[in-house]
DNA sequence: GAGGGCCAGGTA
DNA sequence: ACCTGGCCCTCG
């Protein structure tokens, strides 16, 4: 501990945001401070006249300037660990952020009560024998390149893996046999997408260990609970971390290992600035410590992780061919695609025998794309989306009686069904041809499941999506219907899981969409029973339906790599945007458009509305540095004069161009 | 982002 | 001599 007499000096980081006040700044340790006023703790300072909140991040001897008192501590417990305030530096460097920024969403905020109490607890983790994996039946021998896994993330050293689960096992116990290795080394961080991902594995971690080891640690657990999770995690009482984005940032010293779980999902990307990827900061804190193990799983596998493999910074590890041919999907497709309603009739033809088949021996998983009843209504005569006569939103279809109304604005246009004469009013005729005839272009859970209880009379029917999520069945027979990402578990297994419209998923553009759509099928998949047929509605013949049918996210992740490569498109090259009013852009670019580096490519400024445009910048991976801090040195520049309104600036962003 | 100092130009 | 607005700088 420092004093004030030796070390009267408190370099603190302030919570001010703008990118040129970006660094520590200098503060007075009032003696009757002194012994708080430790690196690590909440303090209150005056900065610029104002009272801000910032955090001690070392003590010193002396400083340069004149110094104002600290006003305040807030508290004497050090929430900011040195490892992680480098951390939040490394990842506000890595995205053209400020620390403080990182910092708010390490640092949960402080409740007081949350704090007291977690701190007067004294129980120590009971230090349960760690369970043992004998070679004989290693899981992982199933993975090529398992061979070894165990051992590798038992030993003190820096294991970097990118792990495609098997089609017919729970994920979850792999990542908990993943624990199991690297614990008696040192505390584990897992981060997955959601809520419900987490408690899945929070689930299978408590079958293994004692429940007062793990700590629970999600946005939305409210402000108590997260807090005194936090502060059960910074002091020790818990070493298995497992939660939400911001558990990248879990306070455990010297982790042994960082498991980021599904690493396509957005989620894992922070709303606010910077925007930094739950997997990308994982990686940063991998790489601080040479005894950090990271790794990165999924269904389907991202790109970047692809990227990673392939630079032979990081090892793969995917189920062996046998695995995957005893699981073998059974494909019923509509090769010639033609309409949707079509093609939807057909498929049902051929799917519903398989679910009467199938339904006998217990529930049946039917994936449908869509919400609501019809939730896309087009153009009977050109398929033109048919538009709101009002405010130009999509057309929808509520149920089977309903009048068609805009999705955006509710209001009911005046519309005619096939063959009916037109009433007054707004009536909607389409833009492109004049039609007023409409017809349904793609069918959703509601409609889904009024016709499977047309067609399965007597059979239960679930139904399961966004706002109405069932999160499990039992295994009585009963068809389910569900959303992506809303399929309910059953205990053991679905007897059929079939993917309805997998077609139109797998042709949405975007550079984002497909490795969306497999994850998608590879999780309704692995809810199959083993030996249960799998259906998939889509022609075989298409790239990412062949991925799944062999369950091959890799081989998919590394043609989509090869493609952007070529293209020059992320991640192949780090990439960034810029957003501003269209003057402000034009300046932006004249100041970075730097003559010693002719490979970085600007596009744009695209015009957005409000006189906003957007500019798309990329550099090759090599120059990565430079091309980040030279965007934060223009977005510095830029908030000095107070003039002009901000850069919106995003590094690495999840979505590139005017894709979304 | 906010407050303050400084300079230029206009006003009594 | 004094006021006002714009610019730019600092902020510990």
């Amino acid at each position: 501990m420092q004093s004030a007499l030796s070390h009267p000096v408190a370099r603190v980081c302030v919570d001010v945001h703008l990118p040129h006040l970006d660094r520590p700044f200098d503060y007075l340790v009032p003696p009757e401070l002194s012994s708080q006023a430790q690196p690590g703790v909440r303090v209150r300072v005056r900065f610029a006249g104002r009272l801000v909140q910032g955090f001690v991040l070392s003590r010193n001897q002396a400083s340069t300037h004149r110094l104002q008192p600290i006003e305040r501590v807030f508290s004497d417990l050090p929430v900011l660990t040195p490892q992680i305030a480098r951390l939040c530096r490394e990842v506000a460097d890595r995205y053209a952020g400020t620390m403080a920024e990182v910092v708010k969403a390490a640092v949960p905020p402080r409740h007081a009560r949350a704090e007291n109490a977690a701190r007067a607890r004294d129980d120590h983790p009971a230090s349960a024998a760690s369970p043992v994996w004998s070679a004989t039946d290693d899981p992982w021998a199933a993975y090529t390149g398992g061979d070894g896994l165990l051992k590798r993330l038992a030993a003190p050293t820096n294991t970097r893996v990118v792990w495609s689960p098997r089609p017919d096992e729970d994920p979850a116990e792999r990542i908990t046999d993943m624990v199991t290795a690297a614990l008696p080394r040192g505390p584990v961080v897992i981060v997955a997408p959601n809520a419900r991902e987490v408690n899945r594995i929070h689930c299978a971690l408590k079958s293994r260990f004692d429940a007062r080891r793990i700590c629970l640690l999600t946005a939305d657990q409210g402000p108590q609970a997260r807090y005194s999770a936090f502060v059960h995690a910074l002091t020790g009482r818990c070493d298995i971390v497992v939660g939400t984005r911001a558990a990248a940032f879990a306070p455990v010293d010297s982790p042994a290992a960082l498991l980021c779980w599904e690493d396509v999902d957005e989620s894992l990307v922070d709303p606010q600035r910077p925007g930094w990827h739950a997997r990308e900061v994982m990686a940063l804190r991998a790489g601080m410590n040479d005894a950090t193990s990271l790794v990165v799983g999924g269904f389907a596998r991202s790109v970047e992780t692809q990227g990673w493999v392939e630079a032979g910074w990081a090892v793969s590890l995917t189920p062996t061919r046998p695995v995957i041919r005893t699981w073998a999907p059974r494909v019923k497709a509509d090769p010639t695609e033609s309409t949707a309603a079509a093609s939807h009739a057909r498929i049902r033809d051929r799917v519903f025998p398989v679910v009467r088949a199938a339904i006998a021996a217990g529930p049946v998983l039917v994936q449908v794309p869509r919400r609501g009843y019809v939730p896309n209504l087009v153009c009977q005569n050109c398929r033109e989306p048919a538009r709101c006569p009002t405010c130009a939103g999509p057309l929808t279809l509520a149920s089977a009686q309903a009048q068609p109304h805009c999705s955006w604005c509710r209001s009911d246009p005046v519309t005619v069904a096939a063959g009916t004469a037109v009433a007054a009013g707004t009536a909607y005729s389409c833009r492109n041809c004049g039609s007023q005839q409409l017809r349904a272009a793609a069918v959703g859970v509601d409609r889904t499941a009024e016709e499977l209880t047309r067609s399965f009379p007597g059979v239960p029917i679930v139904s399961s999506s966004g706002d109405h999520m069932v999160h499990q069945v039992d295994d009585t027979p009963a068809v389910v219907i569900a959303t992506p990402g809303s399929e309910p578990d059953a205990p053991g297994g679905y007897t059929a899981v079939v993917l309805l419209d997998a077609a139109s998923m797998a042709s949405r553009p975007g550079l984002r969409s497909s490795e969306g759509t497999l994850r998608r099928w590879m999780y309704a998949a692995n809810k199959a029973r083993p030996g249960s047929s799998v259906i998939i509605a889509a022609s075989p013949t298409l790239g990412l339906v062949q991925a799944f049918l062999r369950w091959d996210s890799a081989w998919w992740a590394a043609r989509d790599l090869a493609e952007r490569s070529e293209l020059h498109l992320p991640p192949t090259v780090r990439s960034a945007t810029i957003e501003a009013g269209t003057e402000t852009l034009l300046g932006v670019v004249e100041q970075l458009q730097p003559i010693d580096h002719p490979s970085w490519r600007f596009i744009g400024p695209i015009p957005l509305e409000d006189q906003r445009s957007r500019l798309l910048l990329s550099a090759p991976r090599a120059q990565g540095h430079a091309f980040v801090s030279a965007i934060k040195e223009v977005a510095a520049e830029h908030s000095k004069s107070t003039k002009l309104q901000s850069l919106q600036v995003r590094v690495d962003p999840y979505h590139w161009g005017v894709d979304t």
